[in-house]
DNA sequence: TTGAAAGCGTTACCAC
DNA sequence: GTGGTAACGCTTTCAA
């Protein structure tokens, strides 16, 4: 009598049925507004549904409100502590409103972002997330902006994450600043000779990062010679490959390796140690992010601290604070100096 | 002429009149089989559709077809490396099928485990993946194992990551064994005496990996006292608490700490090593998954090697091979075990 | 407050 | 092959 049989979930309709009511009043009873229906009747119609194990049907409900309860997200890698905690910041701000989210990776290929924010815009989210770094040369910008204003011209809502030259809604992470005041703190506890290991050229959040490390030590009279800025992979391993490059290369007179993230600082971390540097002594090390595990390394890890799950609830915030139709809003998130053990004062 | 014109979005009856078809016809040529439409009437229809930039919507899609192209993920912590690196096999396994994944934390809360299954039942997706681990006293586990089973009977396929217990679908990790086999490699390395950090007693993940290796400690007459097996929170700041408790109370004849999962090992070291412990030395740590971050630690940490994002995969895998009707099937995951610097030979 | 009925955007069956 | 049209499960007018 309780159970569904066969093949058929239940239906609002059998819900009626088995309450004697209208389909209409079932409706309401179940998922329509407080006030309209009868307290005797709703309670027989609530009474159904939990004998039959209703459970209303999202898909439905979509077509017929014209809306779903869905977020979109879009990563780089939901295996990145980067992405994982601003998922996971996206995932409890979405649950406490209500909403379902739907994720999707570009494993950072902006031929695959493309095509899964067409996915995704397809399934018509309430808001879009896209997260992760736009490139310079990113021959798909303008195809994704056509999109994604498309999107917000149909009534969805777009939020992204640290794109602050796209005309949507951000959520804005001032790398130009924060790795200056980072390079400022390095100044002050006596470096004066750096190395930076960075992503892509290309890659925008990389390239901020470098040129706000630059302006601080700039700012100082300080340079860097330009075979002591390499680029490799934004990932862990692409760290420790540009560790091995800068030791090739001498490293003589280096004090101090800027990592622009902090999984690429582990990685570089890891090289160096192998190449029996000592860490903090021989050469300190710096990175950016504050991702979980550079409590955890050694010597723990100066970074910039981004309040990253933070970082991933904003989003939701944002898209929910900032009105249709008016322009672009934005969220600042600051980053804050964290000063370890990797970094001791050298002079 | 081309963009969509204020708030809705274009759909395919749009597209079937500016193609000059039926709405039968357009379906047919953008969704529907290769073999029924004719050459011309078919690019009539696809050039249309991308003139009007025509996106399905698959709600709508999910409604006609009663069945949507949806994978529900229910993690415990998706900023926990184990469940990120899980679903990333997840999301890859089900963009390469075409399938979007819709995704959902739990914070391990059983109660919020049974609301989200729930929510996630209600979108009727194709599959449903449930990582995370089981308690022995789960008071949910009855419904929870009700929920599924509807959600079967109405043509779902249901797959548990590692909970073997439950009638469905399993990716099973061997945890007993794979644990003996860590035991039995760390008798070899010469260790004799061992402490575990371990999780909440009611946590079968834990319990099992405890068990393991106390199995294989116990083939060579080794046991634990109790006062040497803690058990704390299965994160991070429970390893750090756990390698504390120990420490207060003696850890005197203690080489080995092994802690149940990798990031508890994690914290464990750092609160060691903040005690100054001579890591490797004066004590050894193992842990359990082999998360990334554990080959960037110092020392390097001896662990049981997980194929986790294969483990995301291979649930998909096997939803799509397991025929529904027949029993629950089970794809067997083999840890192996990997030995680093944390637990160097000592006799 | 209730119920009948008209949608919502697609698919799929059934004639032609 | 193609087009008309009845579904799909639900919400929301519109009358009653």
């Amino acid at each position: 009598m309780a159970r569904p049989i066969g093949q058929s979930p239940v239906t609002l309709h059998d819900v009626a049925r088995e309450a004697g009511v209208s389909l209409a009043t079932a409706s309401r009873a179940i998922n329509g507004s407080e006030r309209k229906v009868k307290q005797d009747y709703r309670e027989r119609v609530l009474a159904a549904a939990a004998r039959l194990n209703y459970k209303p049907n999202r898909a439905a409900q979509a077509v017929a409100r014209g809306s779903t309860m869905t977020v979109a997200l879009l990563v780089g890698d939901i295996a990145d502590p980067y992405f994982s905690s601003i998922a996971a910041g996206v995932i409890s701000a979405s649950e406490e409103a209500g909403l379902v989210v739907t994720m999707a990776a570009t494993q950072r290929d902006p031929d695959r972002e493309l095509d899964l924010v067409r996915a995704m815009v397809s399934q018509r989210p309430k808001i879009l997330v896209v997260a992760g770094s736009r490139l310079t040369d990113d021959p798909n910008v303008a195809k994704l902006v056509d999109e994604l204003t498309a999107f917000e011209a149909s009534g969805g809502r777009v939020v992204m994450i640290s794109q602050p030259e796209l005309p949507f809604n951000t959520v804005v992470l001032d790398n130009v600043t924060g790795a200056r005041q980072l390079a400022e703190h390095l100044l002050d506890l006596g470096y004066r000779s750096f190395a930076i290991i960075s992503g892509a050229p290309t890659l925008m959040t990389s390239n901020e990062r470098v040129q706000g490390f630059l302006d601080g030590l700039g700012a100082a009279g300080i340079s860097i010679a330009d075979e002591n800025i390499v680029s490799t992979e934004f990932t862990r391993d692409g760290g420790y490959a540009g560790a091995q490059q800068l030791m090739e290369s001498g490293l003589d007179h280096i004090e101090l390796i800027f990592a622009v993230n902090d999984v690429m600082a582990v990685g570089a971390m890891s090289a160096l140690r192998e190449a029996g540097r000592e860490l903090g002594t021989d050469i300190a090390v710096a990175g950016y992010d504050d991702i979980p595990t550079v409590q955890d390394v050694t010597p723990t890890l100066t970074t910039m601290r981004l309040p990253l799950v933070e970082v991933g609830r904003s989003a939701i915030q944002l898209a929910h604070a900032s009105p249709p139709g008016l322009g672009p809003a934005r969220t600042e998130i600051s980053a804050a100096v964290i000063l370890r053990a990797s970094t001791p004062r050298i002079r």
